[in-house]
DNA sequence: AATCCGGGGAA
DNA sequence: TTCCCAGGATT
């Protein structure tokens, strides 16, 4: 039997129920695959509920508030996410009439649509046969097939995606997508797979010569940059505070923190830089909340944190009601300090 | 081709 | 700690 008869066959018999598995609709299977980028599936699951709950179409979307989407958002991390789910809503209600491009090129032309969501927004939706390559491909590919090829370089992405082509069943993409995906995800997974009982077991190459820890082959370690973020948490007596949105590129862009000093060390930060933050605003004192700087772990950076609390009479203009601090978006960081400090 | 972009769960 | 997750955009 081949490798895709035998596959279909595990799939039929071990699938999980999900709730977009219910649906061919591209809008519901768009917006669970950019959930599922890089996020695990019991992670997601209760964005997508949420998202479907208060955005059931594409319109919906469209008519939201980018803020208020990266509200629903929060938590799940990688928030250009969001912002490009917003911008291709409204650019396909817009230029597209409120419908999805209905081939695999069509897709791509859309922010936030890579090779990866095309195929599988065309293959499940559309019945195209265009197969996926996500991380769990790249690894029962290469065990099954014995392939050292590292998967982050060209040439490693290039020989996956020619295979999985060439094994996709073509009467059936979408379910040999999602086949392949969930047998990597139940079974074949990077530690502790299944080898004992598996479907695969009288073919799989790694299986046969030992070789199934060490695949697939992954090339290179991310280099992490250390920072050291000082955030000022304003308490006025009339029960206010300040947040401010980051604009500028990096990480948690149109997200609010804290007006925050960011050091080059791990030096303290004094009373004079933080009267020089807000010439306008008498402070009258500043206590740092957390003596101990808690670290925060981004897949590229390691943030030290303090949050120094200033206490001071009134705030003007930019003062914001601390009752409405939870309405807007917010790095889960900030989020934690926040339920934490309880005001 | 490299680098950046989050947060959480598992071992 | 380390790895990796239904990846994509930018440089």
């Amino acid at each position: 039997m081949s490798f895709t008869s035998k596959l279909i066959d595990w799939y039929q018999s071990n699938k999980r129920e999900l709730p977009w598995r219910a649906r061919k609709d591209p809008y519901a299977i768009w917006l669970s695959e950019i959930i599922l980028q890089q996020t695990r599936i019991e992670q997601g699951l209760k964005y997508y509920e949420a998202f479907i709950e208060t955005y059931p179409t594409v319109f919906d979307l469209a008519k939201a508030e980018e803020e208020d989407v990266l509200k629903l958002w929060q938590g799940l991390g990688y928030y250009s996410r969001a912002r490009n789910l917003h911008h291709t809503a409204i650019s396909i209600v817009e230029t597209h009439k409120g419908i999805f491009p209905e081939n695999h090129s069509g897709l791509m032309k859309l922010k936030g649509i890579g090779d990866y969501t095309a195929s599988a927004i065309s293959s499940i939706c559309y019945n195209e046969p265009q197969a996926v390559v996500d991380g769990n491909v790249y690894r029962v590919l290469s065990r099954v097939f014995g392939i050292f090829t590292p998967i982050n370089s060209s040439q490693g992405a290039k020989e996956f995606k020619t295979l999985a082509q060439k094994l996709i069943d073509t009467k059936q993409p979408g379910e040999f997508n999602q086949a392949l995906m969930e047998f990597g995800a139940t079974h074949c997974k990077p530690q502790n797979p299944g080898c004992e009982h598996c479907v695969f077991s009288s073919t799989c190459v790694a299986l046969k010569k030992e070789f199934v820890m060490q695949l697939p082959v992954k090339t290179g370690k991310t280099k992490v940059r250390k920072r050291y973020f000082n955030y000022l948490v304003l308490v006025s007596d009339d029960e206010k505070t300040i947040l401010e949105k980051r604009t500028e590129k990096g990480i948690w862009k149109n997200l609010y923190q804290f007006p925050l000093i960011e050091k080059e060390n791990s030096s303290k930060i004094t009373f004079e830089e933080v009267e020089k933050c807000f010439p306008e605003i008498e402070i009258d004192s500043v206590t740092v909340h957390n003596e101990i700087p808690l670290t925060h772990k981004l897949s590229h950076q390691h943030l030290q944190i303090q949050f120094w609390v200033a206490s001071t009479a009134a705030l003007g203009e930019k003062g914001l009601p601390i009752s409405k601090i939870n309405e807007l978006p917010v790095p889960i960081v900030i989020h934690n300090f926040i339920v934490d400090f309880s005001f």
